[in-house]
DNA sequence: GATGAATGAGCGTTCATTCAT
DNA sequence: AATGAATGAACGCTCATTCAT
């Protein structure tokens, strides 16, 4: 089967056939993303998808046994491609605590800027609870872990101003903005998402974060 | 709407009628509440939400002519029966800037506390962009006079520190953690949405308020 | 909802409306019978069963809830509506022991004469093994009640001139003349579900019966 | 067909490579003889027997053009490797009639408890009438002449006693058993395929087949 | 006010088959 | 000889919607 001998050390003939799937299959997966983006599970067909990406609809599921299998592979290129290199710049440096709190939050928020459409997905599907709920575990899991890994050593583990909520305060005064964006177009009478605005937004959360560790990890300082 | 208009008094058997009528579609109003909160527009079918209170399929049309607009009435509902109710706890009382904010994030709170479905179903239209985006236009709206209100005048209209954003950020900090409820309880081992760890959550965030307007709004103390 | 209060005692417009749904059902059942028939279970569509009826393909779900369970009603029809009747056919009377036998075979063969699709529908499921194996049974099981009734008392339990094997033997000679009938016109040149044919087979399987009866039951003469 | 006609003689690449395009054939009738016996022909897709006998999809379409003419070759492969070897079973040896029958009948229950699948898998196509008439007639058509060289000059040509009826009864005397072994087994408690039953079932229809030539061919003792 | 019957369009999925390599 | 890629048609089934009663 993956025997293959001899076969006249391909050319690009070869190089063609070897191609042609995977690029069909990136094809899909592209067109996959944008519109589960958008749409979300249940509002794209599998035919949008197959339509979108200039194929027949058979080959989805040539490629994908199912459209729950496609959209998990859509999930997970966005995890294994980027999540990781967030990871990676989150963590790295041997800095003091404070500046590895700024450093980890412009990571996330440059992977946000770069990935919005990740993060309405991400969004919506915990709105809709149970279903496809550890997708959503593995996406939160590493920044949780990097909350726990920064707040964990300095903040007590129960009561209101513990770590854990400490954490999720941050986080929602970084993600809400982005999830947000698309009604505060309308709203502030600006591109919520231009170059300008993300600064400007990026400035904010720098400036409430010093705010608060100043207050409460003053002896870290 | 609900002013019930007389109808020529009619008898009995009129009146009867139209109370059933009536109660018909609530009944079905609170079937779509329920369905579409946990499953969202697409993820539910008029033969559920009929199925689900108790009548025939085809009465869906005779109240509502489409699915569309059955949906709508669920968010119509809210924001008229209740995201008013919230405005005005947020709005009364003459107190100073301070308490009128704390105020206001407890009505807030409260509000969200109560109608957990409902936030979700909003949050998760936002991540759908486009459509739906006037209703949700609605519902932010006040939220947003609100933030301009208190923050407004004490903060400069543009910039980092601006009104605007101390809103965004204040507003994301509250109801980031109900968002993440059902990926938090897997997280932390705990029901967030328990009686005990809501109370710890609304004192965290009472806590971050203080320490922000400290730094913020000093003057105004 | 089945209060069903004063509607005029129907009249004719009334019947209309109900005889409409049974009416259908009954068409659909009609298609379902003949095409299953022909061609097995897997060799049919519901596009085929709804076509042939004349209505819409998601009819057929309407009164069936799925592929499998039309098929099953249709066995069940014939089942209900006329295995019974065979089986009374069989049961009744008083006679001696030969004449139950003999009677009985008649009632069988008229059965099968009547039905002799139903025959073949039965007989192609028993060689798909497993599916549909209890609704086989349950076709199975009166007859060989009735076999055993008859032969029970009679012969041995057990080894090779048991009642079972007896009854099985005999089951066999009448059946597979009409399971094989679609072979035989070409093989012998003449219509084997002809009138004449039929009573010829019926003189036959009488006079094979009467021989093995007068071997094997000598003394219930 | 299976005289492997030298192709040039070629080279043991040659060689080899004709070697594995036959043994996959082999393979692909294996499986596909298999799959249609369990599931009919209707119930097994192109790709079943393809991953069954762990090639790739299209070579099905390189050895046999079509689903069908796959289908065919199962059947042509059993008519012509065993059928013929049933016949000459039967038909060897020049004893009287009586033992001619005898044997014939043994030989074609060896036959059927060999390959219980092939006659599952026949009289399934019988039950679906037309279709593949003329390959059942295939099977039918040695059988029918052994019948008719057996019993021809012995009894007369028509009516109820002639020849022809005789060997229907005793065909399905000794077929019905094997057809009908699904549903024995749950009926009668026992493994009717198992080897004593089998022996069993064999006497039986060797007893039954005795009487009936007592009393019909008297003469030819 | 309320229902059962009916439908056409679309769903996710599998099919037998073709073709370039 | 053998394969992976590709497809159009069909599969069983569900959808939102209409209509007569």
């Amino acid at each position: 089967m993956a025997t293959n001998t001899e076969k006249k050390s391909a050319g690009h003939k070869e190089q063609e056939r070897y191609d042609k799937g995977v690029e069909t299959q990136e094809r899909l997966l592209e067109a996959a993303d944008e519109l589960f983006i958008t749409r979300g599970f249940d509002g794209v067909s599998v035919n949008d998808v197959a339509q979108h990406a200039g194929v027949a609809k058979a080959l989805v599921f040539y490629y994908f046994k199912s459209k729950q299998e496609l959209f998990d592979a859509v999930l997970d290129r966005y995890y294994q491609s980027q999540a990781q290199a967030l990871m990676d710049a989150m963590g790295n440096g041997a800095r003091d605590t404070r500046e590895r709190i700024h450093a980890g939050i412009d990571a996330y928020l440059d992977f946000i800027e770069k990935n919005p459409g990740y993060s309405r997905l991400i969004q919506r599907e915990i709105c809709s609870s149970s279903r496809n709920l550890n997708k959503i575990m593995q996406y939160m899991a590493p920044l949780y872990q990097w909350g726990q890994s920064v707040f964990g050593g300095l903040l007590r583990a129960d009561g209101p101003l513990s770590a854990k909520h400490f954490f999720m305060t941050i986080f929602g005064m970084a993600i809400n903005y982005y999830t947000y964006a698309p009604v505060l177009g309308p709203l502030w009478g600006v591109d919520p998402m231009g170059k300008k605005a993300l600064a400007e937004r990026r400035e904010h959360v720098h400036a409430m974060l010093e705010t608060l560790l100043d207050a409460y990890l003053q002896e870290y300082r």
